[in-house]
DNA sequence: GACCAGGCACATC
DNA sequence: GATGTGCATGGT
C-alpha cells in the first residue's frame, strides 16, 4: 500500500472534473448559511440538511443575530429534519456563541484571522471537528485547506493507496503537501470526491460507471466487491 | 425492516 | 492510545 504520487492526484481530479464538471460549492449563499450547513451536515445526508435550512429560512431566524436570541428548544424543532437535532442545536448556539465572544458577532473580522489561527480557534469550539472546520475555512472564509470525508477516505482505501481507517490529518495532508494552495482547486476537487463518492458508496459501488474505472481497484476493493456479489461480470 | 448519509464528543479499558 | 457508543432524521 503506498500513497498516490502528485501524478496521480491530479490525474484523478482530471478524470473527475472531466465527467461531473464544475460543482458550484459550497451549496450556501451566505458565510453564515454556509456554516450553519456544515454543523448541520455532520454524518447526515444534505437532503435533510436543506429541509432544516429552509425551516429556519422561513422563520427568519437563519441569521447570526437570530440564532443567537433563539431557544435552544426552539431551535431543536426547526432543524430536527437535519436528525441529532438536540446536540446540533447545541453545537449552532456554541459556534454562535464563540463568534460573538472572540469576533464580536463580526463575520467580516472574523474573515481577517489567519488560517491557522482561525482554524485552532473553530477546532477548540465543542461540536466543530476537523471537518466542520476546514468546511468553514474553505466554503465560507476561502481559505486554501483541503477539506476530507468519508468519501475522500474511501475513494483513496479503495484504490489501495491508503489504510481505511487512515487518520484525518494523515490524509489531508497528502493532498496538502502534493497539491499547490489554491482555493479554487480544493474547492472543486472535494465536491467532486464527494459527487463521484455518492457513486462509488457502501452498499451499491457501480463500478462500471465510476469516471476511475481505469485506475486498478485494490484487492481490498475487490475481495469487498466479491462479499457482496458485485463482481461477477462488472468490477474491474 | 435494514442500511445509509459530506462527524463529533465522551466513556471505558 | 485504541476502541466502542450515543446521537436521529428521511430516503432507498
Amino acid at each position: 500500500m503506498k500513497p498516490p504520487t502528485r501524478n496521480e492526484l491530479e490525474e484523478v481530479y482530471r478524470r473527475l472534473f472531466k465527467e461531473f464538471g464544475p460543482q458550484h460549492w459550497w451549496p450556501g449563499q451566505t458565510k453564515w448559511e454556509i456554516m450553519v450547513g456544515a454543523v448541520l451536515t455532520q454524518n447526515t445526508n444534505w437532503g435533510n440538511v436543506e429541509r432544516a435550512i429552509r425551516n429556519l429560512r422561513e422563520e427568519k431566524v437563519l441569521t447570526l443575530k437570530a440564532l443567537r436570541k433563539i431557544s435552544l428548544p426552539r431551535l431543536a424543532r426547526l432543524i430536527r429534519p437535519s436528525g441529532y437535532f438536540n446536540i446540533k442545536a447545541r453545537r449552532l448556539k456554541n459556534l454562535v456563541n464563540f463568534i460573538f465572544a472572540e469576533y464580536s458577532g463580526s463575520l467580516v473580522s472574523m474573515a481577517h484571522e489567519p488560517l491557522a489561527d482561525l482554524r485552532k480557534k473553530l477546532l477548540s469550539v465543542n461540536g466543530i471537528g476537523p471537518e466542520t472546520a476546514d468546511s468553514i475555512l474553505l466554503y465560507a472564509f476561502n481559505k486554501p485547506i483541503f477539506v476530507v470525508d468519508a468519501y475522500t477516505r474511501r475513494l483513496l482505501s479503495r484504490h489501495n493507496w491508503t489504510r481505511e481507517d487512515i487518520d484525518y490529518h494523515d490524509l489531508q495532508n497528502i493532498f496538502m503537501t502534493h497539491l499547490k494552495p489554491d482555493v479554487q482547486k480544493f474547492n472543486e476537487y472535494h465536491a467532486l470526491i464527494v459527487r463521484a463518492g455518492k457513486e462509488l458508496c457502501r452498499t451499491n459501488p457501480k463500478c462500471a460507471e465510476c469516471p476511475l474505472k481505469t485506475f486498478n481497484y485494490s484487492a481490498n476493493f475487490q475481495k469487498f466487491l466479491d462479499a457482496r456479489g458485485y463482481s461477477s461480470g462488472h468490477s474491474r
